[in-house]
DNA sequence: GCTTGACCTAAAACCCGTTTCAGAATTTAT
DNA sequence: ATAAATTCTGAAACGGGTTTTAGGTCAAGC
């Protein structure tokens, strides 16, 4: 529990000179570097990072809201931030949300009382506005699209990668799309993106009755085909949120002996490639690498990457 | 950005006294609070968490340190981490450490300059002896049964479940039996303890061409199951390390039409109720939530608990 | 009327670093 | 030889809180 003072005492130096060798900066004579450098291993001395934090104005910490942590696009984007963050020495603060705008606004004065010097919001319930009041705290990155809005955003072009989906689906002639999202459209960007995109290659809107939220993993999609095959609701073609989830639908198939319907899942995970299956890789790795940069270097800047629509 | 001092300058009272406001205790003039409490609101003030932190000794972080995030055992952990932590108004941050002994230690070290408070190891590399020289910096937590050694565990004790997995195997008349481990037994303690319940149990080594290890997700399974049968390692059933594993080698028969085998898993997830598939459930998400409650409280305690063999 | 205790507040010390400023000792340049 | 620049170091200020100490006011108890 050595401080810099007992550095400072035992070597007979002052703690500028001290905090000079720790820092390696300005002039420090060699023999002087010598001692200290010795004085500190000698009394197994470490700074201490609050004091640090408090001195500097920073504590090299990232909060990162996400809502929950069972959905593959959640995975792969804290993975990615993980790995960004980990190799800039900064280090990372799980948030969960579970889509509470009061929680979030908590988590914002956080930002102002420096628990953390950004944020990442994986996804958010409060406005770019509100947001936008905090960009004053430091570094705040979404991972949607804030459209025209100066706000530091990584995320995933979807509409083209969507279209072309849904053009495809369209061309082999399929009718009946079921459309299975992790949230109800009037509340989630993603899932009134996907329904937008599914108007303006079909013509209308997509079938209420075909349409199933709350699903985020395997076990949903499972779930999901129980359901229209139990309600008698016929379809042809299924399009998931996420690559498990096809496979979690097409497994209910196979076990009940039924003939199972096209599909195509989302994030390009393993699963989709071993059932050779179409699916749209949204590179959230990559996307999360970048929320991560942008975080840290407080740049207000957009990255954006395509979606990638895989035929296979 | 107002700071304590320009409340009291603001008010004409001492930063003391602001200090007894915000904290709520000591002596204050029902007046004095309401001036002070008004003066707050209006320059819009709140604390410095660092500066809280340097002067309290602590920040109210948890380090969680986890090898990687694509098992569920650690989805579900954290999953219960967060719940406690976030109700007792503590955070985490999540240290990846890949499995690396060297990063653990440095992450030890981040203890020690107190980036951190407390620590839990859902998985260490690291030996318990090492662990326990640190216990001074804070308190440390490990998620596997650390014996008769004076650490804070929270825990599952795997070997009995274990043991009548493999006896009702038995019992079944199963004779080659798969098992699927996250890792080797050499490195894990898990496995190590998979293997020894497996051995208790059949008299026998396990067969260690039908030994899989790196098996994580549903994908590795349906990985396995096809290794196997290309392979053509004959075997009448599949202990995998996680139902969705095993979920995933079920599908590679289906998909093949090859005889499924019996199979069972573990954690208790969805799938395996949906497949009416026996599993082990190790109450992971209770293990997270008692360490996240060790790590805060400092109780140098074990909290154990039964693991559940579930036949279907 | 005096002691005692409760109540209220401020000054100062403390937590532990970094950084600025200023001065002293050397070197280098002229 | 002297002025100027460089190198080295320490004192003090600063970041922004909490806590201890101590002193003052006031009412209750004897």
């Amino acid at each position: 529990m050595a401080n810099i003072q007992e550095i400072a005492d035992y070597t007979g130096f002052s703690k500028s000179t001290v905090s000079r060798v720790l820092n390696q900066k300005n002039y420090v004579a060699p023999r002087t570097r010598d001692l200290i450098e010795a004085a500190i291993v000698k009394l197994d001395y470490v700074p201490n990072a609050m004091a640090q934090g408090l001195s500097m104005g920073q504590m090299h910490n990232i909060g990162v809201v996400l809502p929950h942590n069972e959905h593959p696009y959640y995975t792969q984007l804290i993975n990615g931030i993980m790995a960004a963050a980990f190799a800039a020495n900064y280090r990372i603060m799980l948030l969960p949300s579970n889509y509470e705008a009061k929680v979030e606004l908590a988590y914002l004065q956080q930002l102002r009382r420096k628990v953390f010097d950004s944020m990442i919001f994986t996804s958010h319930e409060i406005s770019r506005q509100t947001l936008m009041t905090y960009q004053k705290y430091g570094p705040i990155v979404v991972c949607q699209d804030p459209g025209c809005l100066p706000i530091a955003a990584a995320y995933t072009a979807r509409v083209p990668s969507y279209v072309a989906a849904f053009e495809w689906i369209k061309a082999q002639g399929y009718q009946h799309i079921s459309l299975l999202a992790t949230r109800a459209s009037n509340v989630s960007a993603t899932s009134k993106t996907t329904f937008q995109a599914y108007e303006q290659v079909f013509h209308q809107a997509p079938e209420p009755t075909l349409i199933r939220t709350g699903i985020r993993k395997q076990q949903d999609g499972y779930a999901a085909a129980a359901y229209f095959v139990t309600q008698k609701r016929p379809l042809d073609f299924i399009f998931a949120n996420a690559d498990d989830v096809a496979a979690g639908a097409r497994q209910y198939y196979l076990e009940h002996d039924l003939p199972v319907p096209a599909m195509m899942g989302q994030e390009n995970q393993l699963s989709s490639q071993l059932l050779n299956m179409a699916t749209i890789d949204h590179h959230l790795y990559e996307v999360g690498e970048n929320a991560a940069k942008l975080a840290i270097s407080g740049a207000v800047r957009q990255f954006r990457v395509e979606s990638e629509f895989i035929v296979r």
